[in-house]
DNA sequence: CCACTAAGTTGACTCATCCAACAAAGTAGG
DNA sequence: CCTACTTTGTTGGATGAGTCAACTTAGTGG
């Protein structure tokens, strides 16, 4: 990790640059050597190596108040992709990011992956992530990587899914897999990880590098990025804050146990407030985003039952909610999943036990925020962990000038 | 952070060879070599400039097989040390560790903290200190730094104690007022955190990159180190475990709340479990040791209602900790405090509800063990914190030869 | 006594950053 | 319109960290 070479430093101070140029927007040469720290000279030697890599240009001729207006150096959109996927329930979807954090494309299938099952669910993400891959090299762009969000306990270093319940899936080596139909070994990440990332990376918390991210699903998942960086645990498995036994008095739980937060903050929780056993609501017809838009629309309608069942489960949220802010002491708490979208219903209680429940002194701990990435933010925090190989280490991407000449031959290798 | 400069590379390569000796213990420079991936002739610079530091020392002539024997490089003792501090409610403690983290004082004294106050616990805490920096001073050593473990909530960047509620404080700037009696700023962080740094450093779970400590006093704290470091949140107020509300329908704690988990594991929660209102162990002239040693001779005398509480906190203790496993999902969980002492009664029944309730598949989310540095962690932790700058910036240890030179006119400077 | 092996040192070499001087490209004011 | 001023970006030389390869040193084993 540490850079222990003359050429680790310059991978470290390329990287800077980048983190630099993401942080604050684009900048002179002269501007970025002010915000690196580094020597005039080198910033421009670092800029000349970053834009032969395709990774940052030269933009506009800036803004100048006094003396020789300098060139804006920005990231360069559109070269240097990540591709995310995500597989859930009842969808695949994919989305390609450049390092400049535009969204380039973003797709999503309706497809029943529990009954497709994991081969199946291998040969759709093997077919978006390879339009994706081919569409990028055709406009001669480099793929920096992929990574795939699972709802379930991923073994990242292995690349396995180790447990995915909703899916119905076992030990499924997913890496290795799609590496057969790709050409290249995508991370696997649990979905509110990836959500998180996204968060971090450009959602409503941008930048923020202590923040915990909810996903309201099935299940609830938590994804916490700590000292700005992801926290993985011993062995991966963090933020697996849905069975937390907050009441022993509370119902059953899917797990068996009795009580977990779940039961009363999870989908099937809100349906049952929600919803009699004959209602609309549980037509089966219905998919997720429906079903939320009728239970949105009772609630605008002022409907009581609708409303009293939101209130009960945004204090559950809360109380939840505050348990985790007591113990990792984020600066915001992002709601995701069915939560942003009923958030206009939650927050208010939701709000109210958190800042009662909070120890620490201040506003700091109590701001809980929607996303605004919506359902998206799996697929995006997947292309910005497969971005992140590129930005704490420039240097894996091709140089374009030196590799056409010297690399040429050995092109295949790469492509494959 | 990142160096960016070659002799912030150099730092960072100092630094790495110290983190191998401390990890992998004596080696020979040739073995540093490869233990790091550097040169074998950086290495022996990098040693040379250490052992000029006072850091490292040459051994013994090494235990080779063929070859040319080796001089094997250890961690020099004795020569530079942090000190570490600690206020409690009944006591204070100092103690000093040098960089091979071989304890070379202990010291710790009996004193109502609350009666004498913040202005009688910086006048306590300053002669402590200051004693043994006279002592070290006078024995050539040179002090790293100081560091202060306070139970509350401290803002660690501003060393201010913003709340500790056991000792009555409130918003006391610690660190200023240290300052001005030892002639250095000490760092300031909450006791959890710090016996967690210990416990990383050199407890039982020594090297373990991703654990969690947990205090068992008045309070119940909680310091988490993850990824190798220790979790700081936004604001420094991570850890705070003791409030997770576990039981609607539980008593109500002395934070006002109901059912949290401190009343069912916290020190009140034993005596109450253990004791009626006359029995002696509530007699207010025993200290908390006393009264520990006092219920366990009841337990290993087999007292039915003593053997039914501790049953009963070991059972409450795992369900908190399961929720924390499941968010954090650290290799080893460290019980301290009265935990650690009364341990043997606890550790069954937590690690029954720790086990049925982690949802990590394998034994690795269920270890659960005892501190073995007692009550003294949270000091050690001190002395642990204050070398770390050493060992993160060897360079800030003055060099032994060069210095004599060049720096002798200065030295009033590095003294003051 | 002589191969053999591995440790540690030495001096030449590479390469990244720094430094200082300089050329370039604008603005402000007479 | 021209000149002083200010800031950008480049250039060539200096510093210094790590690498490499050859060499010396110091043991073991036959």
């Amino acid at each position: 990790m540490e850079p222990k070479d003359q050429i680790g430093l310059r991978r470290a101070n390329l990287a800077h640059v980048l983190e630099v140029l993401r942080v604050h927007g684009p900048h002179s040469r002269a501007g970025i050597a002010r915000l690196t720290g580094l020597n005039k000279a080198t910033s421009s030697s670092l800029v000349a190596e970053l834009t032969d890599r395709g990774l940052v240009r030269l933009g506009s001729p800036a803004t100048g108040q006094f003396g020789r207006p300098g060139h804006l150096v920005e990231l360069r959109p559109g070269t240097v992709c990540g591709i995310g996927l995500e597989v859930n329930v009842d969808y695949a979807a994919v989305a390609v990011l450049d390092v400049a954090g535009t969204l380039v494309r973003h797709r999503r299938v309706a497809r029943d992956l529990v009954a497709l099952g994991p081969d199946g669910a291998v040969d759709l993400l093997g077919e978006l992530a390879s339009a994706e891959i081919a569409a990028l090299r055709a406009d001669d762009a480099w793929v920096a990587g992929v990574s795939v969000a699972v709802p379930g306990l991923i073994d990242v270093s292995a690349g396995v899914v180790r447990l995915a319940p909703n899916l119905g899936w076992r030990e499924v080596p997913l890496a290795a897999r799609l590496a057969e139909r790709i050409g290249l070994v995508p991370g696997v990440d649990n979905d509110a990880n990836h959500s998180a990332l996204a968060e971090h990376a450009a959602g409503v918390a941008a930048g923020t590098p202590d923040l915990l991210y909810l996903t309201g699903e099935v299940g609830v998942g938590g994804g916490v990025i700590s000292g700005g960086s992801l926290l993985r645990g011993a062995t991966g498995f963090t933020g697996e804050v849905g069975h937390m036994p907050l009441d022993p008095a509370g119902e059953r739980c899917g797990c068996g146990r009795i009580g977990c937060w779940e039961t009363s903050v999870g989908l099937a929780a809100l349906l049952r407030g929600v919803a009699g056993d004959d209602d609309p609501v549980r037509d089966p017809a219905l998919d997720l985003e429906q079903r939320l838009t009728l239970i949105a629309g009772r609630a605008r309608a002022g409907d009581a039952r609708t409303l009293a069942a939101l209130h009960r489960i945004g204090s559950a949220l809360g109380v939840g909610a505050s348990i985790l802010v007591n113990v990792l002491n984020p600066a915001v708490v992002v709601l995701g999943g069915y939560f942003a979208v009923l958030g206009r219903w939650l927050l208010g209680p939701a709000r109210e036990e958190l800042c009662a429940r909070v120890l620490a002194p201040g506003p700091a701990g109590c701001e809980l925020v929607l996303s605004d990435l919506g359902f998206t933010a799996a697929v995006r925090g997947g292309a910005h962990a497969a971005l992140d190989a590129v930005l704490t280490d420039p240097t894996t991407a091709p140089s374009r000038s030196a590799t056409a000449v010297r690399q040429a031959p050995e092109q295949h290798r790469s492509t494959s």
